[in-house]
DNA sequence: AACTATTTATAAGA
DNA sequence: TTCTTATAAATAGTT
C-alpha cells in the first residue's frame, strides 16, 4: 500500500477507525508485556480527539515525567501569562492604596499644588453628598420612629425582627486598615 | 505469545524497544494515510522517557486540543494557588474600589448612620491634613519666588533645568477615573 | 460489521 | 543493537 494520504475521505476514515484500534491494541500489548506505561493522544482529520493510556497511569503523570525526564517545559507559557495577569492587579491595588492614603492626608509629598488643590476639591464633593445622604438618614429615621413604623412592622409580619447585625461585611472600610476602630455594631430592621 | 508480564529484563527490554518502534512505524503511518496528528508517550519500566510526535503539530498543541475536546484540565493542580492569590488580590482590590467609591459620595446605600458619620469625619480628618499640606506648598513656593531660588540654583549647577514635566506619572488618581479631568503639567524643578 | 488474501510485525535465535 | 526467518497478527479490499 502507497504511503500517502487516502483522498477517498469514506475509506481515509474507515481505515483511521482500524488502525487507530490497531495501535491502542500495540500500545496495550506493550504496557502488559514491557511493564510500560503509555500515552496516545490522537487528532483525526475531523479535529476529533482520541486517547488511550495505560490503567497503571494517568495523562498527567506520563506528562510530568515526560517534562521532567526531557527537560521540556509545557506549562510555563500559561504560569507566565498568570504572572502577568497577577502583576497588573497587584499595580492596580497599589494605585489604589495610594489613592486612599492621598485621601487620608499621607503620600503627598510627591503632588503638585495644582494636584492638592484638585484632590481638596475632589473631596469636598464627596462630602457634600455624603452630608445630604446622612440627612436624609436621620430624616428618615425621625419618621420612622413617629410612625411607629418598627413596631407595625413587627406585629403585621412575624418573619421581622430586631437582630443584632455585624456590620462587618458591610463596613469594607475596616479591611486593608484593620487598625482603624473597633468593628462596628447596629441594631438594623432585618428580614428573616 | 502470552498476554503477561516478560520476567526475564532481557527479553523485557528486547522486546519493548522492538514493539516501540513498531508502535512509532504504526503511527507514523496513521499520520500519513489518515492526515491526524499523533501524540505517544512511553515511559519504560526503567523509567525512560520515549515520544513519538506528527511532524505537523506538538505535543503542547494535541494536549491544548485534548483538553479542549474531552474537557479536562491538567495544568489546574498546578496554578490552584496563584488562582487563590489572584482572587485575594482581586477582592482586595474590589474592597479599595468601594472605600474610594464612598469617599466620592458613592454606594452610600448600605451604610448606616453611625457608618457615614464615621465616613464623614475620616474625610474631614484626611482634608485638614491636605489643606495644612496645601499651605506649607504655597508659603514655600512665595519664599522661592522672593529669594530667586530657581534663577540662583540654575546659575549655580547647570545640570538643573527648567523642565515641562507631564506629571501623569505621579497623579495616580487618573488612574481608573480615567474621564476625571485633563492631565496635569506643571513646571518643576528637575535635577537631570 | 465480517471475511480473507496479503502484507506486516515480531519472537526467537544468531 | 541488528539480521534472519518462521510464525502470528494486522489490515486493505471486498462483501
Amino acid at each position: 500500500m502507497e504511503m500517502k494520504r487516502i483522498e477517498n475521505a469514506t475509506n481515509r476514515q474507515v481505515t483511521f477507525s482500524k488502525r487507530r484500534n490497531g495501535l491502542f491494541k500495540k500500545a496495550r500489548e506493550l504496557t502488559i508485556l514491557c511493564d510500560a506505561k503509555v500515552s496516545i493522544l490522537i487528532c483525526s482529520s475531523t479535529a476529533k480527539a482520541h486517547e488511550y493510556i495505560s490503567p497503571s497511569t494517568t495523562t498527567k503523570q506520563l506528562l510530568d515525567l515526560y517534562q521532567k525526564t526531557l527537560r521540556v517545559d509545557l506549562w510555563s507559557s500559561h504560569y507566565e501569562k498568570m504572572l502577568e495577569n497577577l502583576g497588573a492587579v497587584e499595580q492596580v491595588n497599589r494605585i489604589l492604596k495610594k489613592q486612599i492614603r492621598q485621601r487620608m492626608g499621607e503620600s503627598l509629598n510627591d503632588l503638585t499644588l495644582e494636584e492638592l488643590t484638585g484632590l481638596e476639591q475632589d473631596i469636598l464633593d464627596g462630602l457634600k453628598i455624603i452630608r445630604e445622604c446622612k440627612v436624609r438618614g436621620v430624616q428618615k429615621e425621625n419618621k420612622s420612629l413617629q410612625d411607629g413604623f418598627m413596631i407595625n412592622a413587627k406585629e403585621e409580619d412575624p418573619h421581622y425582627e430586631y437582630e443584632l447585625v455585624d456590620n462587618g461585611e458591610h463596613c469594607d472600610s475596616d479591611f486593608g486598615f484593620q487598625n482603624e476602630g473597633p468593628g462596628i455594631f447596629a441594631l438594623r430592621l432585618q428580614p428573616n
